[in-house]
DNA sequence: ATTCAGGCTGGGCATATGTCAAGCACCTGA
DNA sequence: TCAGGTGCTTGACATATGCCCAGCCTGAAT
């Protein structure tokens, strides 16, 4: 048994080792136990072998993009908001979800939609906040091919942590896969260090090139104390009751705007670092990711705005944003 | 029961039904009895909906790109015959199959590439030949967006039906990938009638547009009675016979060529109809998939000539290739 | 050399999935 | 209206998978 194991299994490195198992079991559509017999260890290794190819990417699944765009919300997302495309990820409950597990499922759709339309070679912006890391995280880079990454804003104390973390994980992707920082937070705490930080050369290269990459996915954020730009103390109740006199519905990269989607001016944005939603609305193809009920308002803003190409986002948002539109 | 499986399911049309429930399953990783029971219907059923879900491509799993690549004979492959890629899909057996199994199974490889670097927008030259009718059977069109598919000979009447009938099976893909089919087949019975359908006006389009494609999928024969082209009665014992005196090991598109890749001037090459191999070596990237101990020879021909980019092979191929070159 | 911690392995059990035969509703043609 | 057929549902069963636990090996610290 043992010296079997050594003539079979042993000179396949780990990788290998796992790669195998995930073509027998997902292309061959072999069996745990066939598997397991013919790579001369037990079913539950094999389990395990299986379970870590799905963790780290090595499998991925994805959903045919004619169907999602066939979907009926879909359809007339894109029709009444002029979308390029639009991608509606169905809910199961009918009751309101916590905003964390939004956050998730719409982010996997986001992950999804990216899986599906990167262009290896090509760069993308990255913007801030909890469903857009979410959206990082659960796209699968290894498929795609090379990607060159940006930041849009400042932040990567917060949420982003994802985005270089993630190099690591797989075998080699470090050298396909690039990423550039803009190393400060979206918020400083004085107009004064924001106005130095963004003179920083390496800032300012950073906020060049967020400029011209050509795609982008962003959230969108409310002006709320349980937004996650205010959990992590970028903005305090003041400055939510500023901007609610401002009857601003929502924010994109710490960009606060009105339903119209009009970027209010607010002592806010002179802490900002990051590009302008101006240089935004630039880039050909803008992904918003952004879900549930209580976010309705701020995307329909955006959309106003015009500042997305695409919308990711959940069933019960999408049908709550026809309904505001149509009224 | 009845009044609320209209009520939940009813408005629902049957794709966004699928879409649904595939979804749930493979994005949410809820179990089919938890979503038989959101979508109110028997589990058995939601069974037979992500059955069917898979069967008509709307879900498709796929390996990284990177992971393939880090495989060690791909790694010598690529090394050794100077190739772009090269994807070697393991074996699980010691024993030969027989040819219908690899080619199925190297098929799948093909389609795993394919569906991780086909471009949208682009065009995908397709060859003739068992396996390469299972590597498009395999490709799932529409994770990768509208592809402009031409043929590279004729032979629709051969193996390649299943290009044509694609188009039905989903939903609206026939709006968005196209293909332009040579309407003859790849060998005439006659040169004079080869001659003639060569000058048919809408097979010259087709031929030019042929040659045009940024990339192709082409399998590799062998000059035997038991090769597809043989079997389909394109080529009798009298023209093996002929190969064999001019020390014929292979072809691509039904042109022969020698131990060294070079295209024999052979009678049977008069009745071809289809692009040249000069032509074939113009396309930026040519993809050749073959597999099997006794493909070996042919294959490594095809490599000398430079006729491919990209080989998808089995891991026994691949052995036997690194052996032959390297004595 | 010894001991302990950590990680990996294989067995066994609970759960999830694939599949079958029987039954039911709906449609069709007479 | 009714008999027959078609296709879908259901429940039950066989199989496959996920998961936990105890045992083993390895490597490091003492």
């Amino acid at each position: 048994m043992k010296s079997s194991r050594i003539d079979e299994v042993g000179r396949w490195s780990s990788e290998e080792l796992l790669l195998r198992a995930a073509w027998f079991y997902y292309k061959d559509e072999l069996t745990q136990d066939e598997i397991a017999k013919r790579l001369s260890l037990s079913r539950a290794s094999v389990g395990r072998l299986l379970d870590r190819a799905r963790r780290v990417g090595l499998v991925s699944i994805q959903l045919d993009t004619e169907y999602l765009n066939a979907f009926e919300l879909s359809a007339e997302l894109r029709r009444v908001f002029r979308l390029t495309e639009a991608l509606v990820v169905p809910d199961h409950d009918k009751e309101p979800a916590d905003h964390h597990a939004i956050n998730a499922r719409v982010g996997l759709g986001g992950a999804q939609f990216l899986s599906t339309h990167l262009r290896p070679g090509g760069s993308l912006g990255v913007g801030w906040g909890e469903t857009v890391s979410r959206v990082i995280a659960g796209t699968n880079f290894g498929t795609v091919g090379p990607v060159h990454m940006v930041t849009l804003t400042g932040g990567v104390d917060g949420y982003l942590p994802t985005i270089v973390s993630f190099k690591g994980e797989t075998a080699n992707a470090d050298q396909a896969t690039t990423a550039a920082v803009i190393p400060a937070p979206i918020h400083a705490s004085s107009p004064e260090l924001a106005a130095a930080l963004r003179q920083e050369p390496t800032i300012q290269q950073v906020l060049k090139h967020a400029c011209e990459v050509d795609q982008a996915v962003v959230g969108v954020g409310t002006p709320t104390l349980d937004a996650t730009i205010a959990q992590l103390g970028y903005m305090n109740a003041d400055d939510v009751r500023i901007l609610a006199e401002h009857k601003i519905v929502g924010d994109i990269l710490g960009q606060f705007f009105d339903a119209n989607g009009v970027v209010a001016d607010l002592p806010l944005h002179d802490r900002r670092i990051g590009i302008e939603l101006a240089d935004l609305k630039q880039i050909p193809k803008v992904v918003g990711v952004a879900g549930g009920m209580h976010k309705a308002e701020a995307i329909l803003g955006a959309l106003r705005g015009g500042y997305l190409d695409v919308l990711v986002t959940n069933e019960i948002a999408a049908i709550r944003l026809l309904e505001l539109e149509a009224t």
